[in-house]
DNA sequence: TATCATTTTTACCGTTTGGTCAAATCTCTT
DNA sequence: AAGAGATTTGACCAAACGGTAAAAATGATA
């Protein structure tokens, strides 16, 4: 038996991919991401993957084994791309400078993937089936991380007393809103459908929410 | 032919709802919602909204004529209840009283109404199909009337210049996440499944985010 | 208790869904 | 140009899907 490149029957599985190959996965995901990202894991058909996709069903299973793959490589993707913004938050900055940083780079991620956000949103909402253990473990420990450097400004009197974990929540809440909530945004703002020029005005928002202050103290007239 | 109470075939147009049709109602709509808002609309379906209603799917359509219907009927429930805290923003308080107690109350919505805010998500989530009228008319001109008042307010100094309308933005996201993520939320605090204690942090977070300030200024040292 | 409307069930229908299979076609290397 | 492997297709399947029709069972009322 001679030691051939192609030993496996999925083609993922495969030693070095051909042209073809990293082309077409590449259209699936992307197709698949538009779909899952609209209708959630079970809201999402594969022919309406394939369709999308310009390829037959059969086809895009002789990629993918199943509906469940694909959705798993989106995710797997995904939480790269979510989690690089938080790793950046670093200890030695000035907070206001390290938190405004954070929100530039979070909304700018939702402007950006907004199909990524949704599919994020979809797998909240679904109760998070697929990528459960994932917030238990690795996204809990970054959160505690970071958390603590934060807690660290809090006990040196450079942040305003507050749970950190809550004040990402915060971020996240607010920045991810303008990509998974987009619709409402648009319509609210009167603005066309494929118009994202709120950006900028979300930006500003976020600046003077998180960094200076809304509501001024009570004035003493 | 005789005037009788019953002339319709669709039992939801009957003049008067008899007692087994108001329970059997209420109880569709209560597992319709448990399973739209995990799943979308696309990702139920009525064998399992029958199946949690614990009715056969031909009993259940007996009271609404099909799937759409039940979905409808939801969303305009839910509407008004959504709607409900913004009505109660008054021009006459205090700038900080207003949104304190908007912030409230709509985080306290999240709170008892967690199905709810995830079947709102879900719908925008997939573009707001059955919604987008609403989002253009009602909802565009209630928030453009409150907006008012917070510019009155910014105009009089009583708040820091910013678009009222993405402030509002800010308000809903960092609120319904709190429902919408709430698995998010559970899995980075480390709680577990049910426990939902952590909605007094969050508005402890909220007010110190919105009413107070977070970053103190920079210290002239 | 007889009657009639209301409610529930059983059996079903056509379509969509996730997925399989083997044959046909294409691509790359020699 | 031929052979081997990679890719694509069409035909198909069982289960799940949204929904229907008619009969059976139940409830209210007189």
């Amino acid at each position: 038996m001679t030691q051939i490149s192609a030993s496996s029957e999925n083609p993922a599985e495969r030693r070095s991919k051909t042209r073809i190959q990293k082309e077409n996965e590449t259209r699936i995901l992307l197709a698949a991401l538009e779909v899952f990202s609209e209708n959630g894991f079970r809201g999402a058909t594969l022919d309406r993957i394939a369709a999308t996709a310009k390829m037959s069903k059969p086809n895009l299973l002789y990629y993918f084994k199943n509906k469940e793959e694909i959705h798993v490589a989106l995710l797997t993707d995904l939480l790269d791309v979510w989690l690089a913004p938080l790793h950046e938050i670093s200890p030695h900055g000035e907070q206001a400078d390290e938190i405004g940083s954070y929100i530039r780079r979070t909304l700018e991620s939702s402007r950006q993937f907004p199909r990524e956000s949704r599919l994020f949103a979809n797998e909240m909402l679904a109760g998070a089936p697929h990528i459960g253990d994932f917030l238990q473990s690795e996204l809990k420990q970054l959160v505690d991380e970071k958390a603590a450097i934060f807690q660290g400004w809090i006990d040196e009197r450079r942040l305003a007393p507050c749970d950190p974990r809550h004040l990402l929540f915060a971020i996240w809440s607010t920045t991810q809103h303008y990509a998974d909530f987009s619709v409402q945004v648009r319509h609210v703002l009167g603005l066309q459908p494929g118009d994202v020029s709120y950006y900028e005005e979300a930006l500003s928002m976020l600046e003077t929410l998180f960094l200076s202050r809304l509501v001024p103290p009570a004035s003493t007239d």
